[in-house]
RNA sequence: AGAGAGGGACGGGUGAUCGCGGGAUUUUUUCCCGAGGAAAGUCCGGACUCCAAGGGCGGGGUGCUGGGUAACACCCAGAAGGAGUGAUCCUUGGAUAGUGCCAUAGAAAAGGAAACCGCCCUCUCCAGGGCAAGGGUGGAAAGGUGAGGUAAGAGCUCACCAGCAUUGGGGUAACCCAAUGGCUUGGUAAACCCCACCCGGAGCAAGGCCAAGCAGGGGUGAGUGGUCCCGCUCUAUCCCCCGGGUAGGCCGCUUGAGAAGGGCGGAAACGCUCUUUCUCAGAUAGAUGAUCACCCUCGACAGAAUCCGGCUUACAGUCCCUCUCUGUCU
RNA sequence: GCCCCCAUCGUCUAGCGGCCUAGGACACUGGCCUUUCAAGCCAGAGGCAGGGGUUCGAACCCCCUUGGGGGCG
């Protein structure tokens, strides 16, 4: 029981998604969500769990600030693992607006706009 | 007490839970370690790797002097000039090797030439001659001030000052001091340049190995292409273009001009030496976050990507050391 | 990560250290013309990315910062 509580809160680098192949494919067939600070594109894999990608651009700011949102992405996406239906290849992208007033954001304004997201995901 | 000057250290802490990267132990756990003073800008200097092998040159960089260093555009000490009452701070080769430039204004902007308003003499005027003190122009006007001298003036003469040259002395040197001489030589080298010293180029996506896959494919060139560019020289069936195929894994990859402490040398930067001292991130879609509790001053700038030595830029706040000036009290 | 390049009106661009209070084209504003619009003519507004330094004087020369763009196995 304790050791599944574990794993199902972890983040194994099986969950990341690697390969330009991948991504180009997400966002050729994928769907999207959006809402005022980012957007979640994903589509379906053969896999038995999710597969997280994270795109940030150099232009959304200094490497301080791109590592802080790519962290918060991923404990998010952690956080919420138990919530989300499994099976898909998922890429999420920070929005222009985000950038100008990130330095006044919160870990939890982040997390309850994702969460929503993460759970519309399949749907 | 107030106002300053110089230099250094720190950059929230402790505990718990979940999660991530690496290593050790091993077969399943457990333990250990895990961003910065700037990790930044990529501005310099190296180490390291490759460029077939060379050769000088072009080209680039540095710039008071001496020392330190692997090396530097860095550091330390000193010199000259400037700013400040002061502690201190700022600047730095050569303009008598040569060339160029100095708009407008101004008579004249640099082989020593020139005269607009002027001054003086000849003189009725016109005109001729002497002069550069004063005015004016300009960022800058051909040494400055004072006295003598003169028709008026002028280094024409003299004194002092600035500057130049020579000689002597001190200092490793930049330079300083003294004497003598002739009376004088604009600014700009972050303009070309001269002098002294240094530099081959590219960069870890360098470069090497393995696996898979495609097509041992087609075309151009022979003095063309490549070694940063240009020229010379040397070498080779080589280079380039079009088209096609992969874009996976491993090494490089972190122990190093390393850190701490002691001793010795030195004025300092720094160097030498010892410790059975410490080992202190190594990812590759790229590891540090979230939650809870307590405390304080409620936390700025901000994230390693081959590694070091600097410089520069960004930065909330806290603490320490040395020194200066002003005011008051004893 | 490493290595380069660029920055001039709203846009595209000229510009020997002094002629620059920066020129031209398109666009904009106002006027003339036209019954009106367009075209044409006349006039106007609008800029050297920012900060230091060299120079008597910087769009230009030298540093630093900022913002764009590109290359690599």
């Amino acid at each position: 029981m304790g050791s599944s509580h574990l794993t199902s809160f972890s983040f194994p680098s099986s969950e990341r998604l690697k390969g330009s192949k991948c991504f180009d494919r997400v966002f050729r067939e994928g769907y999207s969500l959006q809402s005022s600070h980012f957007v979640v594109l994903f589509v379906r894999n053969d896999l038995n769990d999710n597969r997280l990608g994270i795109m940030i651009r150099r232009k959304f700011g200094k490497a301080h600030d791109r590592n802080r949102l790519r962290r918060w992405i991923r404990e998010t996406y952690r956080l919420t693992k138990p919530y989300t239906v499994k099976g898909f290849d998922i890429v999420v992208l920070p929005r222009k607006a985000l950038s100008d007033v990130f330095t006044k954001v919160s870990f939890h304004q982040v997390f309850e706009e994702l969460s929503e997201l993460y759970k519309r995901i399949g749907a």
